[in-house]
RNA sequence: GGGAGAUUUCCCGAGCGGCCAAAGGGGGCAGACUGUAAAUCUGUUGCUUUCAGCUUCGAUGGUUCGAAUCCAUCAUCUCCCA
């Protein structure tokens, strides 16, 4: 199977600009392409990852790619499908994100010898002067065809302002560069992209008469059309002092029946015919099987082997024997939060962060949601005696999925 | 530059000067049912020392016994005219 075949087979692929010639060029290692970051963030969570492992398995086919970090475009926001502006992020914040991105990306992708490239938009963007980009680049551009870009449709009921309205020339002006500097022929991004990255290969055309391509990517939605990698505290994010592998680990283990076959496929490196073998389980209860499978190797690839053990370990210590494990989420409470030697049950929950206040930790008591060592406890003015923890530590338990090891330190 | 309107708790969106911590929906959380799934039903969803108190309705001042509701100024946004 080719690798294009492959990504087809996946559902990765979403729209491209000329199926053929794309095809041609990534079957045979003669891609040279690039996926660009904005550096919202001080850290990348899922969606970025399948743009990575979409490089990753491009790289492997021979090509070679280019990580773009938005250094300069993240200085304006990318406004495409958004109702709302971005707020704007300082110059420092920006090159902090960027210098996370740059830690994270090098831990998934080969950047040795050449066989990838990191660039910053910032090189070019930021000493741009103006009048002479109108005259180079904006002459180009039709206003009109940009007004009628899909990404827009959203802001132009709201407000669109001029500033952000610059963001699809910044983009293209980056496969432009990249093109002419490093013969970057092709991009990759979110299907959301699409408008901007035909952009590009429009102003390529109509500047250097040459052809580029460009191929967005399935965006990754659930089975009600949301978008996934998001939780209600925010997204799912890479860095392990954000989303801990715990975490991650379980928000996998946790998704809906209908989105497993679908994450297998478009975000692990599982031989597909394996996965065919899965989609049998759908529709019986041996579909867990498959999301233990999708949550483990997720957070292997992520993470790394002996995470992803542990996080196996502790979810199946805690769901199935119901037995301790050293590996479970644990939170430490310091001695001098005691008073007599007691801590008041609401204050506790809170102390350790597992609630945000304790009227929230009330209601959870009064509604049966929390349970300690095993024991429910449904009186929330009691208080823990320091001697409870006389065995090393206690296990409190909110709702059914969340587990929490207290020990003192 | 001129004119009209908006700003409500996580989001959308009701709110008559006292009965407003603020309708309704969405989302979240918990309980039941289950497979650590979905669907469904129930409860809950500002904070606290919880039969009570405290702080919220863009910001600041004011009118009033009393303001999310009235007035003034400012800020932001939308629309119309130029």
């Amino acid at each position: 199977m080719t690798l294009f075949d492959e990504l087809q087979e996946r559902g990765l692929i979403a729209q491209t600009t000329d199926p053929t010639e794309i095809k041609e060029l990534i079957n045979n290692g003669k891609a040279t392409f690039y996926i660009g970051f904005d550096p919202t963030a001080d850290s990348l969570h899922v969606g970025h990852f399948m743009a990575l492992s979409l490089m990753k398995r491009l790289q492997e086919g021979g090509n070679k790619p280019i990580a773009l970090l938005g250094g300069g475009t993240g200085m304006i926001g990318d406004p495409s499908g958004r109702n709302d502006l971005r707020t704007m992020m300082t110059k420092e914040t920006i090159q902090h994100n960027c210098d996370c991105f740059q830690k994270q990306m090098s831990k998934f992708i080969d950047f040795s010898e050449g066989k990838a490239l990191m660039i910053n938009n910032a090189d070019w963007l930021l000493n741009l002067n103006y009048i002479d980009l109108l005259r180079d680049v904006g002459v180009h551009f039709s206003v009109n065809r940009m007004l009628s870009a899909e990404c827009y449709k959203q802001r132009l009921e709201k407000g669109l302002s001029f500033f952000e309205f610059n963001y699809m020339i910044m983009q293209s002006y980056d496969f432009l560069s990249l093109f002419e500097k490093y013969g970057c022929n092709m991009q990759f991004g979110g299907d959301d992209q699409w408008s901007n990255m035909l952009a590009g290969t429009d102003l390529i055309r109509r500047k250097l008469g040459k052809d580029a391509y460009a191929m967005t990517i399935t965006l990754l939605l659930n089975s009600e059309g949301k978008k996934m990698g998001k939780t209600q505290k925010g997204a799912v994010w890479l860095d392990p002092a954000k989303t801990s592998p715990f975490e991650f680990f379980q928000y996998w283990r946790n998704i809906d029946d209908n989105d497993v076959i679908k994450c297998l496929k478009m975000l692990t490196f599982i031989p597909l015919d394996e996965i065919k073998a899965m989609e049998a389980w759908e529709g019986t209860s041996r579909i867990n099987e498959a999301k233990e499978i999708l949550a483990f190797e997720l957070t292997k690839l992520v993470h790394d082997e002996e995470e992803a053990n542990k996080a196996l370990d502790a979810a199946k210590s805690l769901f199935s024997t119901g037995n301790d494990s050293e590996n479970i989420p644990t939170v430490t409470i310091s001695t001098n939060e005691f008073t007599n030697d007691e801590i008041g049950l609401l204050d506790l929950l809170v102390k350790t962060n597992l609630l945000p206040s304790k009227g929230e930790a009330r209601r959870l008591v009064q509604q049966g949601g929390i349970t300690i060592d095993d024991v429910k406890v449904d009186d929330a003015t009691i208080s823990i005696n320091k001697s409870e923890f006389d065995k090393g530590s206690i296990m409190i338990k909110k709702g059914k999925k969340s587990f929490n090891k207290v020990i003192i330190g």
